[in-house]
DNA sequence: CAGTGAGCGAGCTTCCGCTTGACTT
């Protein structure tokens, strides 16, 4: 019998702990929050304090009948939620609900054995001040949600809401589109050049200066000298910008009869860091880049490792550790097996010290880095336990991990700066000169393009000249993991709720997905309007942190949480009752279609509905013949519904809204299906082909027949969708080339500066050297994958650009109950 | 898996953060 209660968040951590302290113990889970403010009403007294009223939450009950009973049959109760605000505040609401006379708080932010024990054996009291921040936290969160929201459904529609965190992410969305919409593309034009020395083979450089136009050449010296940016701004105001095929060809035109001569050669030896091991919001990012999983995906997944996998003779076993944290941090325990791991696998010299990454001021670090927890159990040994994603997923927290406690790679780079008339080419290369941790890690873009042995002086053989037209791209809209990581950097919102604040700017219909990327509606722009005019101070970007500031007062016992409340509540309080007088309600917006209406003749206006716009009749709410004509404004999708040849065009479901493909003869027809169907019919039966696995292959409805390179081959030609999902080109955010059929540049890295629309000029060059350094013959070799350089249609990238608006819409009957037989399908130009 | 608008007036909506299943789309 056991004579001790531990009482954690969660059931897969109790089961680790069990095992750590024996039959005395046992360990049980809270499963999160158990008390909470009432979902109705404020649950706050503004005037007594802020005096929340707490209840159980629902469906929690039983739970805590539980607890309550195991209470009672031990001797002493050890409270071991989380060590942060949420985990202090949940100890607290363990005492209120289950009546404890006096509970021990047991705190461990890391899952080990000793740490665990070391908890049990040094309990402490609920700290009371870490508990008023939680509480300062939760109140200020309740009064801006549930005294905002209301001004919202009185003043634009019900059903609507904003918060410290939604309303901030909403407007990020808003604020990129605004850019978009600003942005004035802008030619340029790079110039190749493909050269040779002698029968080595040729190499590519970039034209990226006038001579004549600097003062003078950097010489070597000063260059090695000077720190990099400085280097780059001088740089800068050395290139040389081409606007205009005009002037390319006039370069080109110099340049073809011109002597080419090496002028500058560079050598260096260049470290490159490992990555920190993961955190949540890295982990959704780099799942959603390299294994195109989105955040949501990514961590269900995760939640299966975390909770364990069935691996044979060993059992059930946790695979990685807690997945939902802020903090790189890797327990001493962890870091001394990763080592070991490391220095029998691959060498002692592989062995790095490990990277501490930087602490920000929103960090609680009450759990460590997601990690493998034991890294003897390698991708390939788990393999067959795991289903195809499971493995991909813990192969890259594997990998991540191990590489993060790894040597630096040494590449040996060169640059070469290249003289032809008063011209500047410039080639640079680079070889792996030790692995480190690119024995186990993809390693980076062009960290292996080689150059032929150069020497200045070397006079080399022009053999081709390649002049390139580009315009500069926009600021790309946000995707579900680009919108997640400038929240986390900016310290809005936590690893728990990043995916469902997702959720609720698509729920509330704020925002809209296109091409996997946000695009606000028309109602969320008018709500982040309002939120802008009328609360600045609730959507300014830095709201979160300076709250956060003054959390850490109260934690500290610097500060009151009443008097920290009572100073934001003046202000919000002022504020509410400002809008309140200034707020207009909210006009949706109607437009004409330019269209009679073929039941009464009136003009027929295009509305804002629940759903987005529709057409209806102007005589809708007229005194005399009112006329309820309407239809849908529809996206066809260039197929033939197989049931009578009607369009198939694009539907939303009722409440989440997800998009199906049905038939416009409905409700004649009720053919609907949930993958999008392609305009080409099926090469085997002639039937219908729908899109499958995010566009990659296409499956046939009439025979079952999986068609692949569908999407490469043809792209559909709706105009509603010029490039399918998965083709979406990954490309320099302002350098995407027009060249057609050409290979686009590398692919993007993940910052770019974005003031300069300069063609990179590093990495373009592709040929074998002599290898100056022999690479590293580590056993890694099993393990070492290479990214695979993706080389995508450049065209891809404008069709996107300059398509998606042009989409062919058009429209399609949507039936009245009353009169069907007045449906019509008739070709409008509607876009706005 | 197929809605939507105005106005009447009732009654409803809403926040963020901590955890998993038990529920049907």
């Amino acid at each position: 019998m056991a004579k001790h209660l531990v009482i954690v968040e969660s059931p897969a951590k109790a089961k680790t702990i069990e095992k750590f302290l024996g039959s005395d113990y046992e360990v049980r889970a809270s499963m999160g929050h158990i008390m909470d403010l009432p979902k109705k009403g404020l649950g706050v007294d503004v005037r007594h304090r802020f005096s929340p009223k707490y209840t159980i939450i629902e469906r929690k009950e039983h739970l805590i009948d539980e607890l309550k009973a195991a209470s009672k049959k031990v001797d002493d109760v050890y409270l071991a939620p989380d060590p942060d605000r949420e985990g202090e505040f949940i100890a607290w609401s363990l005492k209120e609900a289950l009546h404890l006379n006096a509970p021990k708080r047991a705190v461990f932010n890391e899952i080990t054995k000793q740490a665990v024990r070391n908890a049990i054996a040094h309990p402490r009291q609920i700290d009371e001040d870490l508990f008023n921040a939680q509480q300062a936290r939760r109140v200020l969160d309740r009064l801006v949600g549930y005294k905002i929201s209301p001004l919202l459904w009185r003043r634009v529609q019900s059903n609507t809401s904003a918060g410290r965190v939604q309303s901030v992410a909403l407007r990020l969305i808003c604020d990129r589109e605004v850019e978009v919409r600003a942005f004035q593309p802008e030619e340029y034009w790079t110039i190749a050049a493909r050269l040779s020395k002698g029968e080595t083979p040729p190499f590519v450089a970039q034209l990226f200066a006038r001579v004549g136009d600097a003062e003078s050449a950097t010489s070597e010296d000063e260059e090695e000298t000077t720190r990099d940016h400085d280097r780059e701004a001088h740089e800068r105001a050395l290139k040389l910008k081409i606007t205009n095929e005009t002037d390319a060809r006039a370069i080109v035109a110099q340049l073809n009869g011109a002597t080419y001569k090496v002028a500058r050669v560079v050598q260096r030896d260049v470290r490159r860091q490992p990555y920190l091991p993961y955190t949540t919001s890295t982990l959704q990012q780099d799942a959603s880049v390299r294994l195109r999983f989105k955040p949501k995906r990514t961590m269900s997944l995760a939640q299966e490792l975390y909770e364990g996998i069935e691996l044979g003779e060993r059992g059930h076993q946790g695979l990685v550790t807690y997945i939902r944290t802020d903090s790189t941090r890797i327990s001493s325990e962890a870091q001394t097996a990763v080592k070991e791991y490391i220095r029998a696998h691959f060498g002692a010299e592989f062995v790095g010290p490990g990277r501490v990454g930087r602490q920000k001021a929103t960090t609680q670090d009450a759990h460590e880095a997601i990690r493998p927890t034991d890294p003897a159990l390698t991708p390939d040994i788990v393999k067959r336990y795991l289903s195809p994603d499971l493995f991909k997923l813990y192969q890259l927290i594997w990998r991540r991990f191990v590489a993060s406690f790894m040597m630096p790679a040494v590449l040996d780079t060169l640059r070469v700066d290249i003289a032809a008339r008063e011209y500047l080419f410039r080639a640079t290369g680079s070889t792996v000169k030790f692995q480190g941790f690119y024995a186990v890690w993809p390693r980076d873009d062009g960290d292996e393009d080689t150059l032929p042995v150069l020497v200045t002086g070397d006079t080399l053989q022009l053999r081709q000249l390649d002049p390139r037209q580009h315009f500069t791209q926009p600021p790309p809209r946000f995707t579900e993991a680009s919108l997640i990581k400038e929240l986390e950097e900016r310290g809005i919102g936590r690893p728990s709720t990043y995916v469902p604040i997702i959720s609720t700017i698509q729920d509330r219909g704020y925002v809209e997905q296109q091409e996997r990327r946000f695009v606000p509606t028309w109602l969320g722009e008018t709500v982040n309007e309002l939120m802008v005019k009328h609360f600045p101070e609730i959507v300014d970007t830095n709201f979160t942190a300076d709250m956060e500031r003054r959390l850490d007062d109260v934690e500290e016992g610097k500060r009151e949480w009443t008097a920290f409340l009572n100073e934001f509540y003046e202000r919000l309080r002022a504020t509410l009752s400002e809008a309140e007088k200034a707020m207009d309600k909210v006009q949706k917006p109607t437009e004409e279609l330019g269209e009679a209406c073929p039941d009464c003749g009136r003009p027929l206006l295009i509305r804002m509905g629940r759903f987005g716009r529709f057409i209806s009749c102007s005589g809708f709410n007229a005194a005399e013949n009112p006329c309820a004509y309407k239809r849908s404004i529809v996206n066809k999708t260039g197929a033939a519904c197989p049931k009578d040849g009607g369009d198939l065009v694009e539907r939303k479901s009722r409440g989440r809204g997800k998009i199906f493909f049905g038939c416009a003869n409905y409700p004649n027809c009720d053919f609907a299906v949930w993958n999008r169907p392609l305009p080409q019919p099926c090469p085997e039966c002639g039937g219908l082909l729908t899109q499958a696995n995010g566009a990659r292959e296409a499956v046939c409805y009439g025979c079952g027949a999986q068609v692949a390179g569908i999407a490469e081959g043809a792209p559909v030609v709706t105009g509603h969708r010029a490039v399918p999902e998965s083709q979406e080109p990954k490309r320099p955010r302002r350098d995407a080339t027009r060249a057609e059929g050409e290979q686009a540049a590398a692919t993007a890295p993940a910052r770019r500066p974005r003031t300069s629309p300069a063609a990179k000029v590093a990495g373009a060059a592709k040929t074998r050297k002599p290898p100056a350094a022999r690479k590293s013959t580590a056993q890694a070799a099993t393990t070492t994958t290479r990214k695979a350089t993706t080389t995508r249609k450049a065209a891809a990238s404008t069709t996107r650009k300059t398509t998606t608006k042009a989409a062919t819409r058009s429209t399609a009957a949507t039936p009245r109950r009353t009169a069907a037989s007045k449906t019509r399908g008739v070709s409008t130009g509607v876009e706005s």
